[in-house]
DNA sequence: ACCACTAACGTACAGCGTACGGTAGTGCGT
DNA sequence: ACGCACTACCGTACGCTGTACGTTAGTGGT
């Protein structure tokens, strides 16, 4: 101990000295909740150990306690809203399905803005969640039930999958901010109708596209499912016959 | 100058005092060069303003002198990318044609890792340059040309778009990383066959579609490709007709 | 009553982006 | 040839980040 403190001496930058939290303050599931709400709030870049900590009323390292990191953290709230998922009723025919299927991932992921972003910056080396392999497993039925071959669904499911994180992503990033639709149609307006002619001409169209994006989402699904259902009645690939 | 240094003071922490670089020494080109570099061969994690500044044997607020800030730089970065794209011949017929340009896109975006990373990452609120636009209007003039609508064409467009920022962004994360091929096929061999049949049964031709992901690439633009050609047939939206 | 255990915590360190001010080399007007 | 304005390069410092390490205080077991 330095030195017994004296009565005014200008306690050094104030740190407020929050009291100790008391013994069964904390949880992984409080945690987590907090965490994600945070995420959802303000957005993966004003995530902080420290802005998760003070939200919940606590010394940043007591976060340690129930996670390794903050890798460990986020992998747990990924998880967490992965788990969340309930895969729609199962009516109508394999494509509906399938169709319904996708809709409800595509959901699942543009309803946290901020999970997405972790999942799309995921390298894969991690295990999933049983729910989302289950629902995998659930998608490879359907394209077996439709008809194709081993090979036809093994590659099918990638492009869904594919189509629909890039499509998640982009509705996020670009179709659900304001400021950024309102920017895209500043820009779209100020070209030279000249160079870009198309562009010009479409502009509208590409503007209303842009605006909702989960019809476009629905747009291109349907796009994809017509090159499957193509599959699914001729035993060879009838898609690449360009 | 505080004093004069006497002989063996322990000088601080030793930061090696170089010796400032000549006056012509960088500029915004050279600094580009070396950050792309930087980005592809540490990646996007790894890059930071200091260790561009040492890799460029200089001062770190000397970068500051061309670029306002790291985010100004990464945009640099994207533009220079982007405005090496160079469109494929034009041969063949409008799908063909389109086939060809959609590939050279992803090409494009998954021989950058890093910068697809930066691409995936923004919000849309800055201008793209000059070559990309272009390239979006020849695709869109391709989408014209096989007679689809105005509005069919926009939103074709923006389904390809998605596709393939998303295709790319799952190569470079899954596809070209042996240690993520490996963790995926260790994760599928350990599935339970009982829960996970169909994943368990396609295990080998989803192992062979993630091992190369430009064929996979590939197979889904047909896959869409197919339904923008049912689209290209009729009036009426061909391909929600399930 | 005491102890072992551990949840919550404070401090510290290395690293980040960058605002601000300083310094030295260059080119121009005289 | 001299001086001066200009600016490319740079050092320092601030506030932020994640987290390693050691400390403290509350609790269940004996």
């Amino acid at each position: 101990m330095p030195s017994e403190q004296s009565t005014a001496t200008a306690a050094p930058p104030r740190p407020v000295r929050r009291s100790r939290a008391p013994r069964g303050s904390l949880s992984s599931d409080l945690i987590l909740d907090h965490a994600l709400r945070l995420l959802d709030e303000k957005g993966l870049d004003a995530f902080s150990m420290r802005a998760l900590a003070e939200d919940l009323g606590v010394g940043t390292m007591a976060l340690y306690t129930y996670f390794r990191g903050k890798d460990e953290l986020f992998r747990a709230a990924r998880d967490r809203v992965l788990a969340a998922y309930t895969p729609p009723s199962a009516e109508g025919s394999w494509d509906q399905r399938l169709r319904a299927a996708c809709i409800a991932v595509h959901e699942l992921f543009t309803g946290r803005p901020a999970v997405l972003r972790l999942l799309a910056e995921s390298t894969g080396n991690d295990d999933f969640i049983d729910t989302a392999t289950a629902a995998m497993d659930r998608m490879l039925a359907l394209l077996r039930e439709g008809g194709l071959g081993r090979e036809d669904a093994a590659r099918a499911y990638g492009t869904l999958s594919r189509f629909t994180i890039g499509s998640a992503l982009r509705e996020v990033r670009v179709c659900a901010r304001p400021e950024a639709l309102e920017a895209f149609r500043a820009r779209i307006a100020a070209l030279p109708p000249e160079r870009f002619p198309h562009l010009s001409d479409l502009a509208p169209e590409l503007l209303l596209a842009t605006e909702n994006g989960g019809d476009q989402y629905e747009y291109g699904l349907d796009l994809i499912l017509c090159g499957i259902r193509a599959l699914a009645q001729q035993p060879a690939s009838a898609a690449t016959g360009s």
